[in-house]
Formats: structure tokens, C-alpha cells, sequence
DNA sequence: TCTGGGGTCCTAGGACCC
DNA sequence: TCTGGGGTCCTAGGACCC
């Protein structure tokens, strides 16, 4: 017996919920995102079923990109309370099982499990998964959590794969750097400029020079994700949210600032109606201007807060602090709590 | 790809203090 | 006087992930 990290990745989940809901849909292509108009501008796809992704549909594709390709497709506005019910139905199923179960978001878990036979367990859980909610998922075995959760992806959907320490150089070795779970486009673009490509050759980099490129923290924890390592913890602890915003994007950009004052107000007041008694530290404003520039102005608070009122008014003063004479794309107010531990 | 919404963490520079 | 060095806090922005 010995411990492995699992990753649980439902498939297409907020698709496969929709048809869940409506079989008919079984089959067809299922575009789940924005209102569910594909014509409205500046919306983009949540999730698309497997028959959508075929055609180059994806999560983050605009709306009216989808549409264009896939005229025929069933649009549906994202319905959030649905998917958080039926993704809590499936971490119950996940944590009937003897592992530790770690919940990563609406549609993933980690498993801590000690087992001979991880494949077994894994086709186990899926088994109960689907039986139990419709619903199917791949799984990820590893040593560690980046392990498992880059397994997970290799097999979708309803796979089970394995990636370890041993495994690790024959399978990622020759992989482009961005293959890394925390390693995007942008970073995968600099270290390419500094010749490392593959994944080995990242893990072979100079921490010295990846430190003085990338920052003390980030240098190495770069090859230290090109080596295979990751997080081996898995608790059942509840996350606790450090901070929570909202952002709206207009369909068309707002002008009158009164207007926008008006949705600064909204914004904070719903912050201030969630803050579920945890008191408010720091008020964040953004703003995106047309074309697509995008600015944050931010302030703490002379004193942590739970005062809607106080909220209101902070971000409406950093709001003021925007040049007010060109047209708004997006506005938004996020909160920052206070944090546990921390010295004030 | 005319580019959502909700998160987290890190970095760099300036202010300020001793 | 012509200018140190370290520590901490604050702010704006960047990058990544789902």
C-alpha cells in the first residue's frame, strides 16, 4: 500500500449538466456561456460539449465566434445554481469512498488515497460517480497533485491515466514548457526567448538565471514544475476566500458617468450583502477602457469594515480617482478580508 | 479569438522609518 | 552635509487558472 494523489476532472461539466436536464440534447453540440444569445457581442463560451469542440469550440471562444461556426448549435445561458447542485452531488459520491477529498472548484476534487491499485479506485469512483449523478469524469493518478491533475487531461473524456515521478521524463520530457499546470503562454513565450522550449530543458535551467528572469519565488518554482514536483497535500480544510468581486462588461461601452457611478454603487452594495460577516480591509476599482486597456486603483481602509455604506463611498472615492472623459468597457469592485493571522 | 467573470499569488517601486 | 542600508507597508500591474 501506498499514498497517490488523484485528480477528478468532470467532462464538459456545465454541457453535460444541460443534457443531463434535457436529453434531447444528447448528441448534439451544447454551447453553455453568457446569456445564452450567441449574437450578443463581448460574451464568450463556458463550456462547449464535445460535438462543439470538434469544431473548434472551446471554453473562452466568443459567443458570435461559436455562432458563426456552429449556427445549429443549442445555446444556453450559464445557470450556476444548477451546476453548483449537481457538483456538490458529485464530491458527496467522492467523499462515500475512503479517500481524503479536497474540492478544486464547481467540477474538481483531489483524492488523497492509499492504495495497491489506483486504477481500480479510479474506475470505482467513476462508476459510482456516473451511476449516482449521469454525470462522467476522467481521473489523474499521480505522486502529487501537478502529477495527477496533468494526467487527468491526457485521457478525456472518462479516462484514467497515470503520471509519476518514474514516468515523468519519458512522458512530459520533449513537451513544450506551457505544458506545465501554472506555466501560460506568456511565460512559456520568455523562456523560449532564454532557448528553454521543452520541458527538459527547463528542468535543466540555471536556477540562478530562471530567478534573475522570472523573480526568487517564480524562478525556481519553475523548474521545479519541469522536474515533476508538486503538492503531495491534500486536506479536507474548507477553503477560506481571501477577497470577492464584481465585474460587469457592458454590451456597449457606457459614457455618461453618472451611469457609471451608479454601477460602482451596485457593485460594492451586492460586495457588502455577501461579505458573510467577514470584514472588508481593501476596495479595489477596475476599469477597461475601449480598446481593451484595463487599470486597477485600490485603497485600504482606515479600518476593516462590514459597513455598506462605507464601502459604497470607498469605492466611489477610488472610482474618482479615474480619469472620467473616455468611454468604459467594463467596470468592476472586488473586497479583500481580513486574513486569518494577519497582524493589524 | 474584438477578447466573461471570479479567483490566487507574485513582483516592483515608492514611501517611510530607524 | 550632497547622501547608507535594511525593513515594512502600500499600490498597480502581471500572470495564471477554472
Amino acid at each position: 500500500m501506498r499514498d497517490w494523489v488523484l485528480h477528478v476532472d468532470l467532462d464538459a461539466f456545465m454541457a453535460a449538466v444541460e443534457i443531463l436536464r434535457n436529453p434531447e440534447l444528447r448528441g448534439r453540440p451544447v454551447i453553455v456561456g453568457g446569456n445564452g444569445d450567441p449574437t450578443t457581442p463581448r460574451t464568450v463560451v463556458a463550456t462547449a460539449s464535445y460535438e462543439a469542440r470538434q469544431y473548434g469550440v472551446h471554453s473562452g471562444t466568443p459567443m458570435r465566434t461559436a455562432h458563426k461556426r456552429l449556427p445549429d448549435a443549442v445555446y444556453l445561458p450559464t445557470d450556476l445554481p444548477a451546476y453548483e447542485a449537481a457538483g456538490a452531488a458529485v464530491m458527496d459520491v467522492l467523499r462515500s469512498f475512503p479517500v481524503i477529498v479536497e474540492v478544486w472548484g464547481l467540477d474538481e476534487a483531489f483524492l488523497g488515497a492509499t492504495t495497491d491499485d489506483p486504477e481500480a479506485l479510479a474506475r470505482d469512483i467513476q462508476h459510482a460517480v456516473t451511476a449516482a449523478t449521469g454525470l462522467t469524469c476522467s481521473i489523474g493518478i499521480g505522486d502529487n497533485k501537478h502529477q495527477a491533475k496533468l494526467a487527468a487531461q491526457f485521457n478525456k473524456p472518462a479516462g484514467v491515466s497515470r503520471l509519476t515521478t518514474e514516468t515523468w521524463q519519458a512522458t512530459m520530457g520533449e513537451r513544450p514548457t506551457t505544458a506545465l499546470w501554472g506555466v501560460g503562454p506568456r511565460t512559456g513565450k520568455k523562456l523560449a526567448d532564454l532557448g528553454l522550449h521543452t520541458v527538459t530543458q527547463l528542468a535543466a535551467a540555471d536556477p540562478a538565471e530562471l530567478a534573475g528572469r522570472f523573480g526568487p519565488t517564480n524562478g525556481p518554482w519553475l523548474r521545479y514544475l519541469a522536474l515533476g514536483k508538486g503538492e503531495t497535500t491534500v486536506t479536507t480544510t474548507p477553503w477560506v476566500p481571501r477577497g470577492h468581486s464584481h465585474e460587469t462588461t457592458f454590451t456597449r461601452d457606457l459614457t455618461d458617468p453618472a451611469a457609471m457611478r451608479e454601477h460602482i454603487t451596485a457593485l460594492a452594495r451586492r460586495l457588502a450583502e455577501e461579505t458573510e460577516g467577514r470584514p472588508v480591509t481593501r476596495v479595489t476599482v477596475k476599469v477597461r477602457h475601449a480598446p481593451f486597456t484595463t487599470h486597477t486603483r485600490q485603497a485600504k481602509l482606515p479600518a476593516p469594515t462590514l459597513d455598506a455604506a462605507t464601502i459604497e463611498q470607498a469605492a466611489l472615492t477610488i472610482f474618482d480617482r479615474f480619469r472620467q472623459d473616455r468611454p468604459v468597457r467594463l467596470l468592476g469592485v472586488s473586497v479583500e478580508y481580513t486574513q486569518t493571522g494577519e497582524r493589524r
